[in-house]
DNA sequence: AAAATAGTGTCTTTTAGACAGTATGAT
DNA sequence: ATCATACTGTCTAAAAGACACTATTTT
C-alpha cells in the first residue's frame, strides 16, 4: 500500500474521535494593570485549576461565534458592550496529549476588552476572575494554557504596535493619556508622554477629536485632557513600535 | 437548565462526530514569479478542482508533523531538503458548511520553499503542480481554498518585512540581488536596488558574508556578486517595510 | 563598444527620541 | 503655593528614499 493508496482509503471516522474547541484569552486593562479571564474548572481532568474560558465548538456554529459565546457565557456580557469586544483568532494548539480524556484540538482567540464588572458580579461567583497577568506565575493552569497564555501576551503586544487595537480597551472617548497608559501596561514599561502625544495624534486615522474635554483634570492635578474616539485606520502609518530588545531579534 | 447545567452535561461524542485536517500553503519563487503548490481532487466532493495539499491528521503526530507529512508526499521532498522548508502555522477554518460531508476543522500552515524539483517529475505525474499565483484567479479551487490561499499570501508579504525568511526560498548561498528577487516577487514591485543592498547589509543578522562570490556575472553583464548566507537573527530591526498603501491602512 | 549589474557616495525627507518649557487645575 | 499633568517647541540621531556615480563583467 502506497501513501496514495493510504490517503484514499483513509477514513477518519475509522480513527478514535477527535473534539474541537475554542479557548478564550481575554484581556483587560484594570487600575493599570493587565488582567485575564480565567475561569476555575469544576471537574476532572485539572479539578479546580485555574484555565482558559472555552469549551467545545456546537455543530451550527462557527470558530469565531463560538469563541464569542464563551466569552459571553464567562462574563455575563451582552449586547453591545460584548460587540465592542475586539476578538481575533490566535493559534490552534493539537498536541495528541494535550488533553488526558482524547484527542482535542482547541482553536484560541485573543480578546481585547474596555474595563468589564467582575464576573462574580454575575450568577455563579467565585468561579470567573480577572486574574492580573503578573500573577500568573504563581498558578498551575490546566492543559497547555501557560503556553496559549503566552502567545496571546505576545500577540497583544505586537498588535499595540501597528494597529489601533489599544482603543479597545478602553470606552468610545478617551484621552491621550488614558491610551497611553494602555500601552504602558501591556507593553511593561513606561513611555515619554510628550513624545506619546505627538505621535499617536500624527498617525493619520488612528484617534479623532470629539471637540470635548473631560470633566476635570488629573486626580493629582494637572488641566483638563481632551477626548477622542477611535479613528478610522486599520493599521498605524507609521507604527509605534516598541524598541528593540536584543534576546527578542536573535 | 441554565448555561452552567448545560455545560456540564455537554459531551462531545453526542454530537456528530468533528474531523481535523492540516492544509498546506506552499510557496516557492521560480523564475521570478511566485508559485503555489496544488494538488488535483482525485475523488468527491470538487472532483477534479485543484485544492491546497493536505489531509486528516493522524492520530500519533502532532499538527505540524501532519503539515510537514503533507507536504512531503506531495513534493517527494525528504530530509535535509525537506527540513530546510520554513514551515509555520497559518490559521484555522472551521465554517460549519465549508465542506459538505461533515463538519471538517482544517487548521492552515504556510510553508517557503526554496525552488523545488517539479512535483510531476515524482511517480504520479499531473496530480500536483507549483502554479504561478497570478493564473489564480482563473481557476475554482475546492472548498474554501482561495481564503486560505489570500490569508497566506498576506501572511507572507507581511513575515518579509520584519522577519529573514526571505532567504527560505533561496539556496544556503544567495546574492543581495537574488534576495531583492525574492521580495520584489513576493511583494509585486520593483525595489531600489541600490538603497536594498545598504539596507540589507545594514539590518544586524540579517545576512552574512561567506566571503566567496559567484563565478560568473548576470546573464546580462555586470560584475560578479558577493554570496552570503542567512545570519542569525530571528527578527529584522528596523524592518523592511512595504510602502503604506492607503487602502490597506483604512 | 554597449549595456547591464554590483556596490558605494551623498543629499533630502521623515521619523524617533531626548529634553525643555508653558499653561492648567487639583490639593 | 505646590505639584502633577496636558500639551507644544526644539534639537539631534536614525532611518528611508531619491539620485548619481564607478567598476566590473557579458554580449
Amino acid at each position: 500500500m502506497n501513501e496514495q493508496e493510504f490517503l484514499t482509503a483513509y477514513d477518519p471516522r475509522a480513527y478514535p474521535a477527535v473534539a474541537v474547541t475554542v479557548d478564550v484569552v481575554a484581556l483587560t486593562v484594570r487600575s493599570d494593570a493587565l488582567h485575564l479571564l480565567l475561569v476555575r474548572r469544576g471537574g476532572p481532568p485539572f479539578e479546580g485549576h485555574w484555565a482558559l474560558p472555552g469549551g467545545f465548538v456546537r455543530p451550527e456554529e462557527d470558530l469565531a461565534t463560538g469563541a464569542r459565546r464563551e466569552l459571553a457565557e464567562e462574563t455575563g456580557l451582552g449586547g453591545e458592550r460584548l460587540r465592542r469586544v475586539h476578538l481575533e483568532q490566535l493559534a490552534s494548539y493539537g498536541d495528541p496529549d494535550r488533553d488526558p480524556r482524547m484527542r482535542i484540538v482547541s482553536v484560541a482567540y485573543l480578546a481585547f476588552a474596555p474595563d468589564l464588572p467582575d464576573p462574580a458580579a454575575g450568577s455563579d461567583a467565585d468561579d470567573a476572575i480577572w486574574l492580573p497577568v503578573t500573577a500568573l506565575s504563581s498558578r498551575q493552569l490546566a492543559f497547555d494554557h501557560d503556553r496559549i497564555i503566552d502567545d496571546g501576551l505576545e500577540r497583544a503586544r505586537s498588535k499595540l504596535e501597528y494597529t489601533p487595537l489599544a482603543t479597545r480597551f478602553l470606552d468610545t472617548e478617551f484621552t491621550i493619556s488614558e491610551l497611553r497608559a494602555v500601552y504602558e501596561t501591556v507593553w511593561g514599561h513606561p513611555l515619554h508622554p510628550g513624545n506619546f502625544h505627538r505621535k499617536v495624534l500624527s498617525v493619520p486615522g488612528f484617534v479623532e477629536s470629539t471637540g470635548a474635554s473631560t470633566e476635570r483634570g488629573g486626580t493629582r492635578g494637572g488641566p483638563r485632557a481632551k477626548l477622542y474616539r477611535a479613528g478610522d485606520a486599520r493599521l498605524l502609518h507609521p507604527a509605534l513600535l516598541r524598541p528593540a530588545r536584543e534576546e527578542t531579534v536573535r
